[in-house]
Order: C-alpha cells, then structure tokens, then sequence
DNA sequence: ATTCTAACA
DNA sequence: TGTTAGTA
C-alpha cells in the first residue's frame, strides 16, 4: 500500500510516517515512480512506534527494539531480546527520576500555597466568619 | 488525484 | 509536526 493508505488505516499523518523512515523506524520499498510502497505488517508496526514513543522511547532506540516485539491479538509483546531489556529498564529508570524532581518541585509550591495569608476563590474561606 | 522533496509566517 | 510550493 501507498503512504495514503497507511495514514488512514493507522491515523498517522503522513509527514509523519515519512518522518519515521527518516528516523529507520520503517523501510518501504519504492515504486518505479519513487512512491513508497509499505508492507501491510508496516500497519501494526506503527502501532508498536506509537506506543513505544509514548513510553517516551527515543527514535534511536525504538529502531531496535523494533525487531524485538511482535504483534499478540492487537498487543505490544515483547520477546526474549536482551538488548530491549536494557532500554526499557534505563528509560524506566529516567522516568523515576523526573517524577522525584517533580514531586520535589511539588513540595516546594504546596509548601509555598500553604504559606499564603488568604486567597480569593479558595475552598474553605477561613477568614470570613 | 496522489505522492515527493525541501523548507519555514 | 503542520503546511506549503512546485513537480512527476
């Protein structure tokens, strides 16, 4: 199938979808014409690019991991792929670490709120009987 | 009508 | 990522 098809049948745009092979993410083949002819495997593999991109997943890494997953009744299954197992452990560690900044930063402004005199709009008015 | 590359009010 | 220009 041409770009056009795969952009409906997975709802990526097809900037996008070019964006992706530019990244390795995906090798469609070329018509005599220099069109891109894409597999029908490519329509779950964008599924898979979706998801590992949402799991925050760089575009270096996804076009590894790529090869370690396949496609289980509609699901992102992951299979015995040592090298997939670092990345998802080191994002999975980076993620920790920016939910500890941000609830660090959290503190600071909750301490800072509670700190404030009286607020208009606030839930419990305190200082209106 | 569709896709391609390159570029950016 | 969107959008647009000028093609094939």
């Amino acid at each position: 199938m041409r770009i056009g098809a795969l952009a409906r049948e997975t709802g990526v745009s097809e900037r996008l979808l070019r964006y992706y092979e530019e990244q390795g993410l995906l090798q469609p083949t070329r018509l005599a014409n220099g069109y891109r002819e894409y597999a029908r495997s490519d329509v779950t593999a964008v599924s898979h690019i979706r998801s590992l991109l949402a799991a925050g997943l760089p575009t270096t890494v996804i076009a590894q991991v790529l090869h370690c997953v396949h496609d289980d009744g509609g699901r992102l299954t992951p299979s015995a792929c040592p090298g997939m197992v670092q990345h998802l452990e080191r994002q999975r560690a980076r993620i920790a670490d920016a939910i500890a900044h941000m609830t660090a930063e959290q503190r600071v402004l909750d301490g800072l709120l509670a700190a404030i005199p009286s607020r208009p709009g606030e839930t419990k008015e305190t200082g209106r009987d």
